[in-house]
DNA sequence: GTGAAAGCGCTAACAC
DNA sequence: GTGTTAGCGCTTTCAC
């Protein structure tokens, strides 16, 4: 048979007719004769024919793929917006093409070149930790490609962004922490040159205000691991005058502030309420199960690939940016008094 | 400026020089002359000049894409798997499009169409828990494009697989449980059509066998996952002589059970010792924390997309299909006794 | 040392 | 109703 996959030339040298008029038949074009649409689409089924989406990309100069890119896969939370992100993505017609820059500048730089080779119609982005030069991305929009940052924006560039509401979400936790009778609330925070981080740690605070309780500033620690709520929970635990409820900056610190408590022989949430941030399979099945903020990755995926076909669709370049907002809320389970 | 990118014809425009000369210029030919080499590069860096992917992939057949579809990403071992492929991918100079079929055989489908019509030049593939037809995969193959299966993989297909050693890693675990003192062990077991699961319920039956222990089928329960380990394990403990231990086919599952097990009362490891298959962060955070079996994703991630860079590389469809296991590993932690 | 032309697969004027 | 032609961006033989 042939080399490679069927293609529109095949068929129409097969059925003795020309190309364009197999190109017309498959799209039912109304000049062509059912007699020739019959026989066309028959061949092109038994023959398993699939339109060459590199050819189309090329005659169009249009790809029908999105691109995105992503500190780490490994994360509940990305790989909930990827989710979300592939869903939209296909409905609408679009592949997605995949690249981690694993916090690097280096090769968040180089996942756009291939970006800008690749000729993608529009880019997803979280930035890495690292960046602050933001060029590359100006490149990408000056080149006519939109983007739509999620997460990890940029206050510099004014771009698309779609981001979770840190600020309330915290706000809301400690909130829920104070009304079930907590007095001394720690908080377990991410570091503070993080947009995120910020946003976080100050909804914490509003909320200590907004109740009258004052700010120990002896009851925030940098600590946003497993691992290093691990090592830094007991410090808490020993102070004179130690927290009756932590409040962490993401499920894993929660997670391991809550392993530490229970070993040290405080009953959770009796003594000592736990509330945690993002909703993943941790905070379902952990020993009580967590109360924590749902973060809603998936929806968060789903509103910037969205937000991003719809850009492509307008194919002006000319817009007014958007931020959009997707809230937590707050699920309330066996961590947390009643 | 130019609409879209830059194209070596608007370089060759500019300079007064053939397209043909420009192209030749930007690979180096020895033909070229050193001025026009130099005037060349030097307006394609000045223009941000990027070659265009696509009309590359249409003149060379390659696509310098692979394909990758997984169940579902949102799972550790998923996401630690494609992080794997995707360096791998990228260092041979791939870009990795990536699909999800959510456990559904009709998206699987589509997603090989999609794949199809991208005319990747491989693909990876862990299938569905709904897949028992495997004329899609045939259907990729026979177009020449090579497949390489991880994890979940089909042995009616003689086809490249990555597969972790399910066998071993079960067998070990069983014993583990019996040379810790258990002695009615119960097995959840994922669906016996694949063949993961066959394995692992091999492993866990050749391990019984070993000891002398009698193989008692009530205590095989079809469970892989958290909801269902939480309706179904209730059930084995009703049983007129219940297990005193539970050998779960993944983490979640292992979750699910230890999460019944405590609350009927049962103390873990004491009363009954739990273990898991598959190293996440669930398995390190519960409490007690799941004596589990590491399953090395990235690991599997590198080698399969090895595998498959190396197929293409070939560029022949003639190959001796080959099995890679990567090794599991036991890790006792607290579900388990000394 | 450089250019012209053909072709990868497909479509869309433009013919007839 | 169908065929011819040109072109999307690039490479590569074949000229000269």
């Amino acid at each position: 048979m042939r080399s490679g996959q069927v293609t529109i030339k095949d068929i129409a040298k097969e059925l003795g007719i020309s190309a364009s008029t197999v190109s017309r038949a498959l799209k039912d074009h109304p000049d062509i004769s059912s007699k020739t649409k019959e026989a066309v689409n028959e061949l092109a089924k038994k023959w398993h024919y699939k339109p060459n989406a590199v050819a189309l990309s090329l005659r169009h100069s249009k790809s029908n793929v999105i691109g995105v890119i992503i500190p780490e896969i490994v994360h509940h939370f990305f790989s909930s917006v990827i989710s979300g992100i592939e869903k939209i993505a296909h409905e609408a017609g679009y592949n997605v093409m995949m690249f981690q820059s694993n916090e690097s500048y280096e090769r968040e730089m180089a996942n756009v070149q291939a970006l800008l080779s690749s000729r993608v119609d529009g880019v997803l982005v979280s930035m890495s930790k690292e960046t602050n030069d933001f060029s590359h991305f100006k490149e990408l929009r000056d080149n006519g490609i939109p983007i739509v940052f999620f997460d990890r924006v940029c206050n510099e560039l004014s771009s698309d962004n779609v981001i979770v509401d840190d600020f309330a979400g915290a706000f809301s936790a400690v909130e829920h922490l104070i009304n079930t009778g907590c007095k001394r609330i720690a908080h377990l925070s991410a570091p503070q040159h993080m947009l995120l981080g910020q946003n976080r740690q100050k909804g914490y605070r509003q909320a200590l205000l907004k109740h009258k309780l004052s700010v120990d500033e002896d009851l925030i620690i940098k600590c946003d691991s497993f691992e290093e709520a691990i090592e830094k929970t007991p410090d808490l635990l020993r102070l004179p005058n130690p927290p009756d409820a932590i409040f962490a900056v993401n499920e894993l610190t929660a997670a391991g502030a809550l392993s530490v408590v229970k070993k040290a022989g405080f009953k959770v949430p009796e003594d000592i309420s736990i509330i945690g941030f993002t909703d993943g399979v941790v905070s379902r099945t952990s020993d009580p199960a967590l109360t924590t903020l749902e973060q809603h990755g998936y929806e968060v995926g789903l509103r910037a690939s969205e937000l991003l076909v719809g850009r492509i669709t307008e194919g002006d370049m000319d817009y007014e940016p958007v931020t959009k907002v997707v809230k937590t809320n707050l699920i309330v389970r066996g961590s947390t008094k009643n």
